[in-house]
DNA sequence: GCCGTTTTCGGCCCGACTGTTTTCAGTCG
């Protein structure tokens, strides 16, 4: 079983654990050991397999936790678990996900109403049952419903980041099999939309056919849902993700890599203009209308140009003038991974982050970058353990003694991701703020405000001279929390009259801001930073995901502060001395 | 349940808000 299952059914324990009321540090236990065992480079199961070595060295996995994961590698489950299951049903895990239920009042409801469903536990908020129970009335019954709505929207979809270990996986699996020339993800993915609702693999070679029945073979196939000469469809691995896996012919792989890239509004726009220029594209080619005879097929690139287009980025693909620009030859030439010469966002043992400020500059440097801010948080999070004015300013001199030292192999730039408490002023007193390189503002807190409220907090945290970047601008949580209510026009405005970039928040699951904020601010003169926001080394490759992201809203590297050298860097964020 | 140890058990991040109460439990970050 892969390190992330594992991680998931201890997680789902603790989940259940936490209704049942468990000890909570049992309970943390598990959490923590779930993020062990995610975070860890080798398969689990490769150690459990090997009689001389012993899962016990991971830190946070004794001897209690081993018999758990290796119940868990043998059977798909542990006994606690199976238990937990038996008193509560599979829905409580969603329960979890409701804004407002936690962990007591689930149990509660379980035990007052026996809920068996999400769908039950809507009629009983419509009744107007559920405020009957101690401590619960309208509001709540409201927020339940509110929450319930939500989550039927999101039901199904998956993050990029999720989408592409799969996809990589299974060209992996694919890939290996005799005669098989090429495996290639299309659809959403390629588009690098944040995320993403199935995953389309086409395959091309004299092993295509063969290669669709070894997928339907494949252990982790749960379900198959449809099986053809051509196509094969089944709900794949523990999360039931929806996998497409296509057979085609190599003079058409570009016609169908067109096709099923999508969008679907892109596709329209394009076959419309095939026809007007008479031809007809399909997933099999382009071809002349008159005489079916084909034009090109073979590779997007052909298609494109048969059309009198430029090859147009998939992330570009939305129909949103992409091929206007395209056909004058006027694309932008959109930012690039290896554009990118430093991360500004991440966090070390100092707060909450994994490892040390050593240990994320060396994996920085491995990862090629010329220089890096270290950000951890400021004392509202206090739960982060952050940073006060003291220890801001007995960091920013270590910076200066390191850089002095010159021995990390990249250049160090002090920062801090400050919160902006609820009435807008900054977390940390100015002066301190001031021996700092970068200021990374975010919210952290009070995400409920009214727009208006919200507006005004975000346009006097811009007030300060101190700040940087404004951190994930719109709080969202990506198949988990909306963005809060504010007036992005005046705000992104604000931030552009400031110099204040606006971040490109990588983490998969905040991707923040989306490609079309990014697109509005662009558009107003706004600059970017592009950054991991990591908690630990290997969180650093996420970078992509940002970059995808950059790139579905049109941002070039002059857009992007981080595609500057160094010095340049330093002088685009220097503050004028106040 | 893990860890670290004065090796056998005690400590393990905490503060603020919300909606429900009428003094606070539950949720959230």
């Amino acid at each position: 079983m892969e390190n992330r299952e594992i991680a998931r059914i201890l997680s789902e324990t603790a989940d259940l654990m936490e209704i049942g009321g468990d000890d909570s540090f049992r309970i943390r236990s598990y959490r923590n050991g779930a993020t062990a065992i995610e975070g860890h480079a080798e398969p689990v199961s490769a150690i459990l397999a090997d009689p001389a070595r012993k899962i016990t060295d991971i830190p946070g996995i004794g001897k209690g936790l081993a018999f758990v994961i290796q119940e868990i590698e043998t059977r798909g489950s542990n006994e606690r678990r199976d238990t937990l299951l038996q008193k509560y049903p599979p829905a409580a895990l969603d329960f979890l996900k409701i804004q407002g239920l936690g962990p007591r009042n689930i149990a509660l409801l379980f035990e007052h109403f026996q809920v068996a469903s999400l769908d039950h536990l809507e009629q009983l908020c419509r009744d107007g049952k559920v405020r009957e129970l101690p401590r619960m009335g309208e509001k709540l019954e409201a927020k339940i419903l509110r929450s319930i709505a939500q989550l039927r929207l999101r039901t199904g979809r998956f993050l990029l980041s999720f989408g592409h270990q799969t996809a990589y996986e299974l060209s992996d699996f694919l890939g290996a099999i005799d005669g098989v020339e090429n495996v290639s993800a299309a659809g959403s993915l390629r588009r690098g939309r944040e995320t993403i609702g199935d995953l389309d693999l086409l395959v091309t070679g004299t092993g295509a056919a063969n290669a669709l029945d070894r997928f339907a073979a494949h252990p982790r196939v749960h379900e198959i849902l449809g099986r053809g000469a051509n196509k094969t469809s089944v709900k794949y691995g523990l999360d039931g993700l929806q996998v497409d896996v296509r057979a085609l012919p190599r003079q058409s792989f570009g016609a169908a890599m067109q096709y099923f890239t999508g969008s679907k509004d892109h596709n329209v726009a394009i076959r419309m203009r095939a026809i007007k220029m008479g031809l007809k594209l399909s997933e099999y080619g382009l071809f002349r209308a008159d005489d079916e005879s084909r034009v090109a097929g073979e590779t997007e690139e052909e298609i494109y140009q048969a059309l009198g287009l430029q090859w147009i980025p998939p992330e570009m693909r939305e129909n949103l003038g992409e091929i206007e620009l395209a056909a004058e030859s006027t694309l932008p030439s959109l930012i690039q991974l290896s554009d990118l010469r430093g991360d500004l966002h991440m966090h070390t043992t100092e707060t909450d982050g994994r490892a040390t400020l050593e240990e994320m500059a060396d994996a920085c440097r491995v990862a090629g970058y010329q220089y890096i801010a270290v950000t951890d948080h400021s004392k509202a999070l206090s739960m982060a353990n952050g940073l006060d004015e003291a220890r801001v300013v007995a960091f920013a001199r270590r910076v200066r003694k390191l850089n002095e030292d010159g021995n990390l192999g990249l250049r160090l730039f002090s920062g801090l991701e400050c919160d902006i408490l609820k009435d807008g002023t900054l977390d940390i007193a100015p002066d301190a703020l001031a021996e700092l390189d970068v200021v990374i503002g975010s919210v952290h807190s009070h995400m409920n405000l009214e727009s208006t409220e919200m507006t005004d907090r975000l346009l006097r945290a811009l007030e300060s001279p101190r700040l940087t970047i404004l951190g994930h601008p719109t709080g969202r949580l990506l198949l988990n929390r909306e963005a809060y209510a504010y007036d992005c026009d005046r705000v992104f405005s604000e931030a552009v009259r400031r110099g204040v970039a606006l971040e490109i928040n990588a983490s998969p699951e905040r991707l923040d801001l989306g490609a079309h904020l990014i697109r509005t601010a662009k558009a107003k003169g706004a600059k970017f930073a592009i950054s991991t926001d990591a908690h630990h080394p290997k969180h650093l490759a996420n970078m992509r995901y940002g970059v995808f992201t950059a790139r579905r809203g049109w941002l070039e590297p002059r857009d992007v502060l981080n595609t500057l050298p160094a010095d340049e860097f330093a002088a685009a964020i220097r503050k004028p001395k106040s």
